[in-house]
DNA sequence: CCCCTTGGATAGTGGCACTACTCAAGCATG
DNA sequence: CATGCTTGAGTAGTGCCACTATCCAAGGGG
């Protein structure tokens, strides 16, 4: 199909869909002359998946890139690509090590891990943007004066390791490589609003319930 | 305190900390002169809140004046007020009521809100933003070819139902109404991010174990 | 033959969250 | 009293982001 019919199939607009070329989020069509190319059913899905991503999941353009690019990686290995989404977490800006909210959140952080038995806490996780996060918001809780200790986010964590298994094994059912890879990062990062939505509609219930 | 102090002790430059007032995310400080005022402990906790609300739970400066205001309206009762973070979600834009896959989610979240027995679905959850993000993201997770239908977000919900049942905990904590509020639009907001992360932490920790 | 589409390129738009600058009125200090 | 600094108010500007619009020349199709 051309650019045109790629267009209408997934409703972006042209304008839009050459924007992704430029920014490399799709790739370019098979060229049949100068002036013209052609898409295939990968590039339909493919649009979609950046669709997706870019307007549910609320991922920056650039960060979109990366993820797709670190699926599409032929070098990396299996478990490296299936954590590329984790990576795309717009990252944190400064540091911000000197303040005491930070390092007692750390703490916390790194007692929980331990709680739960996440054993790659040692390396690794310092450079999963996710770690980072995680600190700069228990860190925020504290300075307001909420408790957040490691037996507040104990129930978060377990319920978290829960999750991950429903979301490995729908990753597993996926029968090529590559589905499994595109399902990883579609289900991480698309199950978050479903997430955060359902807590929020479960905080009206139990509000509802409670007065 | 005056302007500077405030702005030291919350780590807010003064040009933002004006910005805020202007925008109304700030209560004015007591007029001491024409061109003085005084802040006293209240504002500078508004402030780390709204500062909290705004760069780690990444709520549009628009959205938290409205949450800001809801908290403190008089006239709302005290269910009501305690829903006012529920609805500081950007509300996603146009309806796209016939596409057939918005339709096809919209049933399945309504049979998913049956089986977790949320009996408030029938009409107040249908202006709740939450509700039509949640549809929306399921639209867009069957228009990938994940099913994504009742069985699959059970889990979620229910996950998400005991988490309500931890946060209002934590909300009641808090000896007075105004706490109450305070603390609910903070935990609802600050521990999605929290949440968000444990889950990526917990997906790259399973995925470690299962390759 | 002529109009339309395409890829490529460049520039512009609108929204957001600040940020910088100016101004005049005062307070505070020597 | 003079001086310099801070304050609130207002306005304009900045940087980033996700598009969006426009133009162009080459080429294909009725």
């Amino acid at each position: 199909m051309r650019l045109a019919e790629l267009s209408e199939r997934s409703g972006v607009s042209t304008a839009t869909i050459k924007y992704y070329l430029r920014e490399g989020l799709l790739q370019p069509g098979r060229r049949v002359s100068a002036t013209q190319a052609e898409y295939g059913e990968g590039h339909l899905r493919r649009l979609r998946l950046v669709r997706a991503l870019i307007q549910i999941g609320g991922v920056p353009v650039a960060a979109a890139r990366e993820v797709i690019a670190a699926a599409e990686d032929e070098s990396l290995d299996h478990h490296l690509r299936l954590g590329a989404a984790t990576r795309a977490l717009p990252s944190a800006g400064a540091p911000a090590e000197d303040d005491p909210a930070v390092a007692t959140a750390r703490r916390s952080v790194e007692a929980l891990l331990e709680r739960l038995g996440w054993s790659s806490g040692g390396g690794l996780d310092m450079h999963n943007p996710a770690h980072r996060r995680l600190i700069d918001s228990v860190a925020a809780l504290a300075r307001l004066g909420y408790p957040c200790d490691t037996e507040q986010l104990l129930p978060y964590g377990q319920l978290a390791a829960q999750l991950a298994v429903t979301d490995l094994d729908m990753v597993e059912e996926q029968p090529t490589p590559t589905g499994q890879i595109e399902a990883a990062v579609a289900l991480t990062v698309l199950y978050e609003p479903v997430l955060l939505s359902l807590r929020r509609m479960a905080h009206a219930e139990e509000s509802a319930r409670r007065f």
